[in-house]
RNA sequence: GGAGGGGUUCCCGAGUGGCCAAAGGGAUCAGACUGUAAAUCUGACGGUUCUACCUUCGGAGGUUCGAAUCCUCCCCCCUCCA
């Protein structure tokens, strides 16, 4: 039985730390406090949280107890680890608006009534400065150095601030503060959470096991899934889009998408990959995943339909059924192409219009055009597209 | 406080007076092909009134017919010494 519960929870984690303090709570036959802390700054959660959330769930569904935590203490200070912008502090009401949108797309995943969202500045901002020196003299600086990405950039010549030395440290008191038996996240947060354990043990408690899972990577397959790089699936993205995202990954990154984020069994995914690898097509599974994946975010019918929608689109060609509507008003009887399509938001500048055009990307009602000096006159209501997936029905009034 | 190294187009990273809107790679976009918004191949990849012009190589000046490249001052980052 315990066997059984432990083979589940090991699925596609990255590293368990302590393997035999792990079995052992788990032993104890109570509901455990997990811990997974939030970054308040970035509301917009996409598959990459997916792979940390599920494994909350699957606690979840065992039985224990999750503490979602979100940092807002530390998002109020703005952490500008590795960046050269300083990311802009954020105010009381921001955070809590933040933390309303996430609630609303974790409960996507989590039972709400199992879990608990608390807030770091409950306790740390009751931390006063002398309290915050002593939490920092339990660590030292070349411990501090141990963490790979501190290390690197020592290394490298890149800076640290001083500040960056403290998130640890108060992550760390975090675990103490909520008492946390297990504390789960990506395998970039190794350091940070056993910065938890040492700190628990010092102020007394027993501590928390640590639980990493891998860093899921983003739709190109080279870096991780990120907004900013802009290679994410949001969990609130719409179905269609959804889906055809999920379509654009690799094949082989595809396998990686599969035990990362899909309730299929490990058996079952592996016996389909050798099934492609003796010659199946790949695009069958493919899109077995994306269904699974919008399924579970919308449901159903909209997945059916998203698989509808993107055969339509990308086997036959056939144009959406939605396409944004939009008026231009111009001064003259006529409007030259390549601004009418950066006047309507399809190019980014009339020059990348204008290359559309010569590499015949652009179509207006269907038909491709390949005068990039053509004018459109007033009065004319047409579909124009560029590529395969940026179309408008543009109508053109005086 | 002293000595030295560095800041280049989305990212990494070449370039040390004209041939530089700036190599190469990544990302991105498009076309072809297809099994798909995969893979592969080809092309594009600052802007505009586009065979030309304008703006860009941390910032401001200067030298020069001509500067990302040379000089001056300033800002920022890093290393070593104290």
């Amino acid at each position: 039985m315990l066997e059984d519960v432990l083979d589940k929870l090991r699925r596609g984690v990255d590293e368990i730390l302590v393997e035999s303090e792990f079995v052992a709570r788990l032993g104890e036959n109570r509901p455990l406090r997990i811990k997974a802390g939030f970054d308040p700054t970035a509301p917009d959660l996409h598959l990459g949280h997916v792979v940390l959330i599920n494994k909350l769930r699957q606690f979840q569904d065992f039985g224990h107890e999750i503490q979602f935590l979100i940092g807002d203490f530390t998002g109020m200070i703005g952490d500008p680890t590795g960046k050269n912008i300083t990311r802009k502090p954020l105010s009381k009401e921001e955070v809590l608006e933040n933390a309303k949108t996430y609630q609303e797309q974790v409960f996507k995943i989590l039972d709400p009534d199992k879990t608990q969202v608390v807030f770091n500045s409950t306790w740390m901002s009751r931390v006063s400065s002398a309290e915050l020196i002593q939490l920092a003299s339990k660590h030292t600086v070349a411990r501090m150095l141990e963490r790979d990405d501190f290390s690197k950039r020592f290394k490298g010549g890149q800076p640290i601030a001083i500040h960056e030395f403290l998130y640890p440290l108060i992550q760390g008191y975090d675990s103490v503060a909520m008492k946390a038996d297990i504390e789960l996240g990506g395998t970039d947060q190794k350091f940070n959470l056993l910065v938890g354990r040492q700190l628990q043990e010092i102020y007394g408690q027993k501590p928390q096991v640590v639980i990493t899972m891998p860093i899921l990577e983003g739709l190109n397959g080279v870096q991780k899934m990120s907004k900013s790089l802009d290679n994410y699936v949001a969990i609130a993205d719409s179905s269609d889009d959804m889906f055809g995202k999920i379509m654009s990954i690799s094949d082989d990154l595809m396998w990686r998408y599969f035990e990362l984020l899909s309730f299929n069994s490990l058996v079952d995914i592996h016996k389909w990959k050798k099934e492609c690898d003796d010659g199946a097509n790949p695009r069958n599974y493919k899109v077995s995943l994306a269904q699974e994946i919008v399924e579970r975010f919308h449901d159903a019918f909209a997945a059916k339909k998203a698989l509808e929608n993107f055969e339509a689109r990308f086997q036959r060609g056939v144009m959406p059924d939605e396409i944004d509507e939009i008026t231009l008003i111009v001064p003259n009887d006529f409007l030259a192409i390549a601004n009418l399509l950066n006047d309507a938001g399809l190019t980014k500048s009339t020059s990348e219009a204008l290359r559309m055009i010569k590499q015949g990307a652009v179509k207006i009602d269907g038909e491709k055009i390949n005068n990039p000096k053509l004018l459109i006159s007033v009065g004319t209501k047409q579909v124009y597209q560029v590529g395969k997936r940026r179309f408008a029905r543009i109508e053109i009034t005086k």
